[in-house]
DNA sequence: ATTCAGGTGCGAG
DNA sequence: CTCGCACCTGAA
């Protein structure tokens, strides 16, 4: 009488201890990135050509699907789990907003995202809304991804992207934004840009090689330099950002998002993209009650 | 039907 | 340099 477990499931169970207040769901859905998935109480998605499960209890992470330990030290770096988190949040919250913020959104880290992954993610997000830049970036990866014996597919590489014709990439959902999306994938399988070299270069020379791409903005090069380089005085101003911004500091005064920006850096320093983050996450989840109640 | 989405590129002043 | 406008497309 022996009891068999299915020989085709092999859980294999990782754990990454994590300090306080670090928060994995809030992290993984504030909309740094776009292909994660509530499951449960944790978060599934693929991470370095594997289908993994994630889930935080108090202060561990638990991963499934992960097996040696190169990947998940890579893991652990991607959700930025060294981060100094209570102290940037104690710096925060001294500004008087962020300070009511803050319970609701404390724990959120920045990630560190793969660039062109996150590049690609920001052009299609342009003027466009959550649910289809999901859709687009699934459709993508389905169609141009390398599919993985788990289930489920990688993120379309540049060069997967770069020679397909503009009409399979509209079937995406991409509409107006596929000539972009294709240039910069040539641009970038060609290494006339070169995403790697950005590393070593400072916020502003990161941002102006960023604005030479078709498709790219301030706004999107700030989420790239945030999302993917680490570039936390990046402050991505978007509708939802400007307009909080516009009621919380500025009585509702109308300003451009270029003075929104200004103003934020100026106020946050390098910690303006964590800010960024608990506004926008704030926003996101409480948007009703921001209508009828514009203070937190 | 009209409006709104994590903006950007373009031409005009 | 700043300003105004068009823009794929699907969901409310």
């Amino acid at each position: 009488m022996t009891a068999t477990l299915p020989m085709n499931v092999t859980h294999v169970w990782t754990v990454l201890p994590v300090r306080r207040p670090y928060h994995l769901m809030r992290t993984l859905s504030c909309g740094q990135a776009f292909r994660w998935r509530a499951d449960g109480a944790g978060a599934a998605g693929i991470f370095a050509g594997r289908k993994i499960r994630l889930e935080q209890r108090g202060t561990a992470i638990a991963v499934e699907g992960i097996e040696n330990t190169g990947a998940s030290e890579a893991l652990a770096n991607y959700l930025g789990l060294d981060q100094p988190l209570r102290s940037i949040e104690r710096e925060l919250g001294r500004d008087r907003v962020l300070a009511r913020l803050l319970p609701h959104t404390s724990g959120i880290a920045i990630l560190r995202q793969d660039p062109w992954e996150c590049l690609a993610s920001f052009i299609v997000s342009a003027f466009n809304n959550i649910p289809k830049i999901e859709m687009t970036l699934a459709r993508l990866s389905e169609r141009f991804g390398d599919a993985l014996s788990g289930g489920g597919h990688r993120f379309p590489i540049a060069e997967a992207l770069a020679d397909v014709p503009e009409r399979g990439l509209r079937e995406c959902l991409l509409g107006y934004r596929a000539p972009y999306l294709r240039s910069v994938a040539r641009l970038v399988h060609s290494r006339a840009f070169n995403l790697k070299a950005l590393f070593a270069l400072s916020y502003d020379d990161g941002r102006r090689m960023l604005l030479e791409l078709p498709g790219v903005g301030d706004k999107v090069a700030d989420c790239v330099l945030l999302f993917a380089y680490g570039k936390t005085e990046a402050f991505p101003v978007d509708v939802w950002v400007k307009r909080a911004v516009e009621r919380w500091y500025f009585r509702g005064e109308r300003k451009t998002s270029r003075e929104i920006k200004t103003f934020a850096q100026r106020r946050f320093g390098r910690h303006a993209g964590y800010a960024q983050q608990h506004l926008f996450h704030y926003l996101r989840t409480n948007a009703r009650r921001f209508a009828r109640h514009p203070s937190p």
